[in-house]
DNA sequence: TTATTTCTCATCTTTTTTATTACAAGTTAT
DNA sequence: ATAACTTGTAATAAAAAAGATGAGAAATAA
């Protein structure tokens, strides 16, 4: 018999290639953008596409998908969900190639804008979206449903905005995900009715003469909560 | 140039061994049970392992799912939802392979008997379930708690009773999904509340002198009512 | 007749949601 | 100073949804 090491009894099966491509959303200044850039490779180079990359043999799907990310924008750490495989046949003219998509959360000001431009990327606005390559809009509309229907039940919306935010952005960024426009009293009161929403003692100024208070989102709170069945509702 | 098809501009990227792995849920007698199989390939040949296969060439990955649940109950056309993606590098002591799990809810009296004896396949009970292959245990505590997760919002549970079911049937299925007693009359007037049952004329009288009267979903309009925002709850 | 499940009906309470009125606080621009 | 603007607090009213409970009728097998 042979080392263990060596054994491979799966040798008759077919390999595939596998990708990742992330559909990356940022907040700003009240309105929902995306993060794309120009293909560098063949087929359909120079044309617009979600970034992404093959997964390397010695990397976990979700390893390549945190990987793209810091290479494209300088980021770790962000929030990273695993979206939906897109597997069709002859999706990729190039070759047959299924991709794993995952969509990203990132605090806008933070990434690394050198980073970005070295790469061609760059963000647009949820609305002005060019066409893309393969069937990378068909991922973006399936991630803003998913965004959608998460930040509904789930405190995920913080990671599209600063550490320290306001109750008036938190509400310009729900207004900007859902379409719709919200009573600024009654958002504030259920909110705060969580008690997951630390008050600091700084104001930001940037939007009103008066400046809004500056709040911080309570993670390990809110980790204590969900475990004991809490749900975050809208 | 080379020819079109033969033309291929991925040459030099890796390819990975790509499976799917199927939760199969069903629901008996009150109890939710899952199909498992004995595993037919090296390593952990006669093992338990969830039902599964390679994903070929020439199919999508849901089709590969599909295949799977065709050969080893022989039903077509029945709910099945990706789950999530196990990629981890050293997960199959085989080989690298990825797999794409997808969960299954089937009507367990209409799969077909031989054929899952036939593939050595077996029902258990949620609780019963014994140690599986590789991080097929895993996956299994991934679908319940999606499957508890997508119940609540979503119109699935039909999926696992008779096309013609009674409201006291229903009841204990969501009794057994979520492991909590429910008020039989608050449950038939919430229930009855979303206008989308048809009660027809016959009755069950399997589990009662009385018998009770069998209903239908209303597929149809359902769909009409998601399209316009409306939200199945609980 | 008795026991059991199914089914209806009517409350009642509590909670949640939504809409609205009123107004003060802080600051800048005029 | 005051007008204009955003932010923030309070109170409330109305409406809708959720949850708990009591009472009892219908069907039928044993």
């Amino acid at each position: 018999m042979k080392a263990l090491e060596n054994y491979r009894p799966y040798i008759a099966q077919p390999k595939i290639l596998v990708a990742t491509d992330c559909i990356v959303f940022g907040f700003d200044e009240g309105i929902l953008k995306l993060l794309v850039f120009r293909r560098r490779i063949d087929p359909f180079k120079g044309e617009w596409s979600l970034i992404g990359s093959f997964v390397n043999e010695e990397e976990s799907v979700p390893d390549a998908a945190r990987r793209v990310l810091l290479q494209f924008t300088g980021l770790d750490n962000i929030f990273l969900e695993e979206l939906k495989v897109y597997s069709d046949v002859d999706r990729d003219s190039g070759e047959r190639c299924i991709s794993i998509a995952h969509y990203a959360l990132i605090r806008i000001n933070d990434y690394d804008r050198e980073q970005v431009e070295l790469h061609g990327a760059k963000w647009f606005a949820l609305e002005d979206i060019p066409q893309l390559v393969l069937d990378h809009n068909a991922m973006i509309a399936d991630a803003l449903e998913r965004l959608r229907q998460k930040t509904t039940h789930r405190p995920i919306g913080f990671e599209l905005l600063p550490e320290k935010f306001t109750i008036p952005q938190l509400q310009s960024l729900y207004e900007a995900i859902h379409q719709t426009k919200l009573d600024d009293r009654n958002f504030r009161k259920k909110l705060l009715s969580f008690g997951l929403l630390i008050k600091l003692d700084e104001k930001d100024k940037s939007t009103s003469k008066k400046g809004a208070f500056l709040y911080r989102f309570d993670y390990n709170k809110y980790k204590k909560l969900e475990e004991s069945g809490f749900n975050f509702v809208l």
